[in-house]
DNA sequence: CTTAACTCCTCCAGTGGCTGGAGGAGCAAG
DNA sequence: CTTGCTCCTCCAGCCACTGGAGGAGTTAAG
């Protein structure tokens, strides 16, 4: 099986120009090329930028999924450094989360509060200008 | 009152250098000069700043800052406006606060299901080769 | 008055993770 | 043979900064 970097993009919904960006920072390895230069791509390739795709949905970094494409490529190993970053993404989320629930919170008082009257007496901008009016000051 | 960038980036809490890139971009006005061509704030600038790194730590978008600052500077209209921004943002939140909770179940039912063993068994692994496994496809 | 330490100045490059365009060449169908 | 598509490389831009180089102004102590 020889396919295209388009036929590559079609299969894993990446775009061909994102792959070859890949290519250069080293997620994908460079294919073979054609007698006419083009890349040339097989099924382990699919899988690889599926796997790719797949870890950058889920909201992994270009360097922790480098390090999973590693350790992938080593099954005999225990997973545990599988698990630490896998964890440690988990953990990062959760912080991203808690982060954006609280501003959510405040952002929603700050609507309530609106009176819909003039931008002068707008609780919205009263509590942008004054951090204060926060009831978390940690943000 | 007069104070220096390095006086406005502490009372403030804002880098120096990004006070200069505010003024690039047209969020903070471009402040006179003393005799030896260093920029010279007043208490105007402070709340401005103030105002916009408010904003930035809510997570406004820039263009919705200047927005905002347009209309903090016409007192006399309805707020209307200053709804719409917003709410558009809260709404934008919530969007990235759902996205962010599916993935976080996705990550940690992936955690979970880790047995400790080889990486040729890991589950995390096993999710991140194969769509199919998970739960919520539409990320 | 000099010197050292500090702040400030401008300009430019880099971050992450792509995305898009210019300008040119390969390739398949009509 | 030509049309239209895909592909190639290289480079610039996105967002919102951040940091460094290299130079000049400023302040306090000696």
């Amino acid at each position: 099986m020889e396919i295209t970097i388009g036929e590559l993009s079609k299969r894993t919904g990446v775009l061909a120009t994102t792959v070859r960006y890949y290519e250069d920072v080293g997620l994908m390895p460079a294919p073979p090329r054609t007698a006419g230069g083009r890349r040339s791509y097989g099924t382990a390739h699919v899988a690889r930028l599926a796997f790719i795709r797949h870890a950058r949905q889920l909201g992994f970094e270009v360097d922790a999924i480098r390090e999973l494409l590693a350790l992938n490529a080593r099954p005999d190993l225990p997973c545990a450094e599988v698990d630490v970053i896998a964890r440690r993404h988990l953990a990062e989320v959760d912080g991203r989360i808690e982060r954006l629930t609280a501003l959510r919170s405040e952002l929603s008082r700050m609507v309530d509060e609106c009176g819909h009257g003039r931008v002068g007496e707008c609780r919205v901008i009263e509590v942008l200008s004054d951090h204060g009016e926060c009831l978390g000051h940690d943000h």
